[in-house]
DNA sequence: CAGAATCCAGGAAGATACTG
DNA sequence: CAGTATCTTCCTGGATTCTG
């Protein structure tokens, strides 16, 4: 009986989900991700960098993370040199562009929500 | 050159983070926090309502959520009735309504990450 | 109707050590 | 420098059952 809501399912890279928004989600998820994306909208950056810009992750999961957003095709890596001293470059693919403006919205709404931050507990109920 | 890296934390509702994006993906990022926070646009919902329009979750997990976004002033509860035929309705909060702008932007990419890439089937949503 | 209590599974994140 | 391998911990989401 769903009348008003949808009910369909949403498909992407082989998983399904209940909406578009879950899609989003779990693509931009979790602890870091957006916050990789964010780091890479000035451009490229290497894993060292990126690491620098990201207090308290660790190489495990800054690497496991950068496969998962590759393998989603929001970022791109290009591998330079072929001994040891490697050099690494991540950089936001065109899809990945493509998140940027939602990503300032979400930053936006951070950057307000820690400055307004404080007791919190009052709710008041939003006018229609 | 890394002068835009921030390395300060950032602080709400007791915990620590590495940047506001961080507070935004903790207050509304998971599997569903979003998706309820979208079906609230539209003015108060009951809790039977939601869970119709959340395909796939549980009374369980509806219910903590929503105790969650709550307890972080997004949502209140407001409780008609003293006796077991109770009713409950959820609506945005004033600081939820705040991130309304960020929640259009997600939802948009989402639904143009399954037009554009996705397997998807035909959405027959009900314009809002 | 609207949940609470309990237990469980899976995945995300983290620590540590090692390598091309 | 840029990772990988392995193990562990923690948290999210889920299933089931029960109650005001």
């Amino acid at each position: 009986m769903k009348t008003e809501c949808q009910s369909e399912y949403f498909g992407f890279s082989g998983k399904t989900y209940p909406c578009p928004l879950s899609v989003a989600m779990d693509l931009v998820g979790g602890k870091w991700k957006a916050v990789i994306l964010y780091h890479l909208q000035g451009g490229a950056k290497r894993f060292g960098e990126l690491h620098e810009c990201l207090p308290g992750i660790t190489e495990t999961i800054l690497s496991r993370l950068l496969k998962q957003l590759e393998h989603d095709g929001l970022v791109s890596r290009q591998v330079f040199g072929i001994k040891p001293p490697l050099k690494t470059e991540y950089a936001l693919t065109v899809f990945g562009g493509s998140f940027l403006p939602a990503l300032a919205a979400l930053t936006d709404w951070g950057n307000q929500v820690v400055t307004e931050r404080g007791s919190l507990s009052v709710q008041t109920r939003r006018a229609l």
